[in-house]
RNA sequence: GCUGCUGUAGCUCAGUCGGUAGAGCGCGUCCUUGGUAAGGACGAGGUCAUGGGUUCAAAUCCCAUCAGCAGCUCCA
């Protein structure tokens, strides 16, 4: 007899030997049903493992996390015997599970494409339905290597565990398959899935290696839960701002120039309103702003280390037989503004903002709207001071750094630490001194945060800004990266209180990183749904016939008198019509105006996203706009 | 950059077996003046991404280029 514990802390008395299947029937009918593994001392095992000493014991269901991905890993196998059956030249790689889903990676030369889904799909069902038990092999590692001699990506995955067991598992058919397991006890547990997408990955992650196909899927223990995430989806690509933008009118992209966003008037209105904030923001925390050229002499590049280190993003060009680079980065102008003059230890920390649009020519695959661009605004600055400064420097700029992203509505934002990369300038004591003055703040501020070992810029390490938007995926926004090369570089100097002349540090810093990139998120986090204060069309007077025209006319001229960003539909369409039109570009207010408000002076306020109505008078609702706006609130409810 | 897919009206998309192109929305004109999510009629709008090739004939088949999409690798 051995002795379990089971998660309630309850312990039962089974015999030698049971199966975590058998305990679970044990507990219960109900349970037993709907148990899928089991989770021994921790380490998740098949049903059929047999419990052969005291132990804790949970049995694992489909509601929890692991057992989804249990499911999600065993139909990872289901496709992949779909997949050999229908080619059976095709060569299995690795096939884990990811967020809401599962991948495979297949060595095939035939291409998959999205028209073979129905017929795996089909395949799999039939799998699935014949309900075979997922069965269980232990090799020795040597038998394996031995059995899999052939495969040079199977003997790959068996070199890369330490593990001298080697399991397998097949579900009949004489499909078989290396994996660490667990799995399903039976492919009849799985019910709803649906094989996503094919893209190329490469073995490994390396270029180097041969591309392999990747086929996504994603599996759920109820077709209900199946329907439900592909709505999801369907949700999701709504708030695409690439098709945002199109629908909002914001910007745009033209093949003349792949990667160069055109941003729209509406665009600039919310470009504008950002800036204008930003700058406000930046004058309350002691920045000054400059402005330096795009095009530079290539030997500057030369000097700042941007030739040796970052020449393949860079656009060049030539005139007057001379030539040039368009500057992907704004740090060597910044130097050379500040060399046009002395500078002395009284005037540290002297922080330089610039808005400055930089090119850099990123690889044709990595564009994405907004998000990736290769020409863009960033809302750069660079903080010259002493050694001693750098650690409450730092902390200013995470100070201001939050203080911008809680204004735009962004709470959920974590941060992460990057260190020396290979490729790098500057020597190691510079880098220890660096990365652990950032460290420092970090730890002042109390903020956790995650490390990138090897992923600083070539120049210095530094600290990153990521913000998750609604739908929970991360962005990177601000990066503060410190640097003591670029001063040596530029021979930039102060007189400190000694009189001699010394070399400044130089902090890069970006808050929202590019103008492009967090505009793009901005529509994506509200859905297109901007606060009043951003948005490119506040309100919205819709007349209710031309009858009330002149009345609207005048509604319409106050508010625009009071700063307010204004519409007006004075179409021969009835009010539904105008409406529905309104409500495509997304107004946070439309005004109905008639008869009964032309008496009354007032406007019947129809709040974005709520079907209620408020009659109002129009200074009234004049006063409570401008106070949102003033507020950057993003509620639009009206209070009196 | 790599792999796969896609490119037809301003937008979203149809277009069968190769026989010179269609819808809805939008746009214009007219009718309609309607109280909270799309009233009606008529009309304009196309070098079917670009360049080659096959064919009596190409939006359709083939090749190349460009751009976009998904992912990988980058980048931050």
């Amino acid at each position: 007899m051995v002795r379990v514990t089971l998660p309630d802390g309850s312990k039962l008395e089974i015999a030698n030997g049971t199966t975590a299947k058998q305990l679970a029937e044990k507990i219960g009918p109900g349970l037993a049903r709907a148990a899928i593994a089991a989770k021994i001392n921790g380490q998740l095992a098949d049903l059929s493992t047999p419990i052969t000493a005291d132990a804790t014991i949970q049995i694992i269901t489909l509601t929890e996390a692991e057992g989804l991905e249990i499911l999600r890993h065993s139909c990872a196998h289901i496709m992949a015997e779909a997949v050999c059956s229908i080619w059976p030249a095709a060569k299995l790689v690795y096939g884990p599970t990811v967020e809401d889903g599962f991948y495979y990676d297949i060595d095939l030369d035939e291409p998959i494409s999205p028209s073979d889904f129905e017929r795996i799909e089909k395949k799999m069902y039939e799998i699935a339905k014949a309900d075979k038990p997922f069965i269980r092999k232990e090799r020795s590692r040597s038998e394996a290597l031995t059995k899999l001699a052939s495969d040079r990506y199977k003997t790959d995955n068996i070199n890369r565990t330490d593990s001298d067991v080697i399991s397998f598992y097949s579900h009949g058919d004489g499909f078989e398959d290396l994996c660490r397991g667990p799995h399903l006890p039976s492919t009849g547990k799985v019910v709803a899935f649906k094989i996503m997408s094919v893209a190329g990955a490469y073995w490994h992650g390396d270029p180097t290696q041969k591309m392999l196909q990747r086929v996504y899927g994603t599996a759920w223990p109820t077709k209900k839960e199946l329907d439900a995430y592909l709505q999801r989806l369907e949700e999701a690509k709504k708030r695409d701002h690439r098709v945002l933008g199109k629908q909002l009118d914001l910007f745009s992209f033209n093949e003349a120039g792949p990667g160069f966003a055109f941003i729209h008037p509406k665009g600039m209105i919310v470009w504008n309103a950002i800036v204008e904030f930003w700058r406000g923001v930046h004058n309350k925390y002691g920045y000054e702003e400059i402005k330096t050229p795009i095009i530079l002499n290539e030997q500057l590049w030369h000097k700042s280390g941007h030739w040796d280190n970052y020449k393949e993003n860079m656009y060049f060009t030539r005139f007057d037989d001379t030539a040039y680079a368009i500057k992907p980065m704004n740090c060597p102008g910044g130097c050379l503004v500040y060399k046009t003059r002395q500078h002395s230890y009284r005037e540290f920390p002297m922080r330089v903002a610039e808005l400055g649009l930089v090119h850099r020519h990123e690889a044709s695959g990595v564009m994405h709207g907004l998000f990736r661009v290769r020409q863009f605004t960033q809302d750069d600055a660079h903080i010259f001071c002493t050694p001693e400064q750098i650690k409450p420097e730092i902390i200013g700029v995470i100070e201001l750094a939050f203080e911008i992203y809680r204004a735009f509505g962004f709470e959920d934002f974590h941060i992460e630490l990057s260190t020396k990369p290979a490729k790098h300038i500057g020597s190691d004591e510079i880098w220890d001194i660096s990365t652990s003055a950032l460290k420092d703040a970090l730890k002042h501020k109390e903020i956790e945060h995650k490390i990138n070992e090897g992923d600083g810029a070539f120049y210095g390490p530094k600290i990153d800004f990521h913000i998750r938007d609604c739908l929970k995926r991360s962005w990177q926004l601000g990066t503060i990266q410190l640097d003591f090369s670029m001063p040596q570089r530029f021979e930039l100097v102060y007189t400190d209180k000694d009189n001699t002349e010394k070399t400044p540090v130089m902090i890069h810093r970006a808050i929202l990183g590019s103008f492009e990139r967090f505009i793009g998120i901005l529509i994506e986090h509200y859905g297109g749904n901007l606060p009043l204060w951003l948005s490119p069309e506040q309100v919205v007077v819709l007349p209710i016939s031309e009858k009330s025209n002149d009345y609207a006319k005048i509604v319409e001229k106050k508010l625009r008198d009071a700063q307010l960003r204004v519409g007006c539909d004075l179409s021969d369409e009835k009010i539904d019509a105008k409406i529905a039109k309104a409500h495509s570009r997304k107004p946070p207010y439309m005004l109905v105006v008639g008869p009964k408000e032309s008496q009354s002076g007032t406007v019947n306020v129809r709040i974005r996203g709520d079907k209620k109505t408020k009659t109002v008078e129009v200074d009234k609702f004049i006063a409570m706009a401008n106070r949102k706006i003033a507020e950057k609130k993003v509620g639009l409810t009206l209070e009196d």
